[in-house]
DNA sequence: AGTGTATTTAACATATTGGTTAAATATAGA
DNA sequence: TCTATATTTAACCAATATGTTAAATACACT
């Protein structure tokens, strides 16, 4: 079962170390030691959260000397925010979908409408 | 190891089926069955995949007799649109990186590349 | 060639995930 | 109470994920 780009870009979020990677790498390209320095796991372990961060398409790594630079590429992050999106109106509204569903269908709610994209 | 609630939450989305039974979902309230019916798993599968959304807060269960209809909650997917959108400005940049990138690699000695995977 | 530094791979252990089938539970209705 | 329907739980299995330590690899420098 091969899993789709957004599944597995999903799963790479799923993980507050490869979240933290990756805020980290918004400001600037870094090193791996760099990466690993701030958290309690060996060296290896991030090794592996950055192949699947680079295997997500979330990051690319450089090559300088014995030093691999990583830095974000934010390419998939654009369509987790396209499929969030849709399901905006529905936490927009949540305290009462069903009027709103039931406005909708009489194609007359506008007080609640709201334009995304 | 407890995992945070926006880990939660981007795990639970990491799934196509998942992902298809909030986007069923949305429409309307829908019974366990008539969501299993266009997957090709079995009941407890299905069972086992909204317990996993429930569990994330993505969806709230009713009972009516003997029928437990499942309804969205977006709430949790707030959250996810909070995150993503902190990298908004770095996927609009990102032909620039991608550019930056595409230079160094010109400028590389390939001659250690090894096959991945 | 040999050393130091950075990083990855190998080998392994364990936990979680996602699926199965069979049995259990909950409710409605005759 | 018995039966039918809807759903969950139990027991199990295979695959994947995440961590470890030890060894291998890549590169710069002498």
């Amino acid at each position: 079962m091969t899993p789709d780009r957004l599944s597995t870009t999903f799963a790479a979020l799923a993980d507050p170390t490869r979240r933290a990677i990756l805020a980290r790498l918004a400001d600037s390209e870094v090193s791996v030691q760099e990466l690993a320095e701030p958290f309690d796991i060996s060296l290896p372990a991030v090794s592996r959260h950055l192949k699947v961060l680079e295997h997500a398409g979330l990051i690319v790594r450089g090559r300088k000397a014995q030093w691999r630079p990583c830095r974000l590429q934010a390419g998939p992050l654009k369509d987790i925010a396209a499929w969030v999106e849709e399901y905006r109106r529905y936490w927009d509204e949540s305290f009462d979908r069903l009027d709103i569903y039931l406005n909708e269908l009489q194609g007359k709610d506008k007080k609640h409408e709201r334009k995304k994209k």
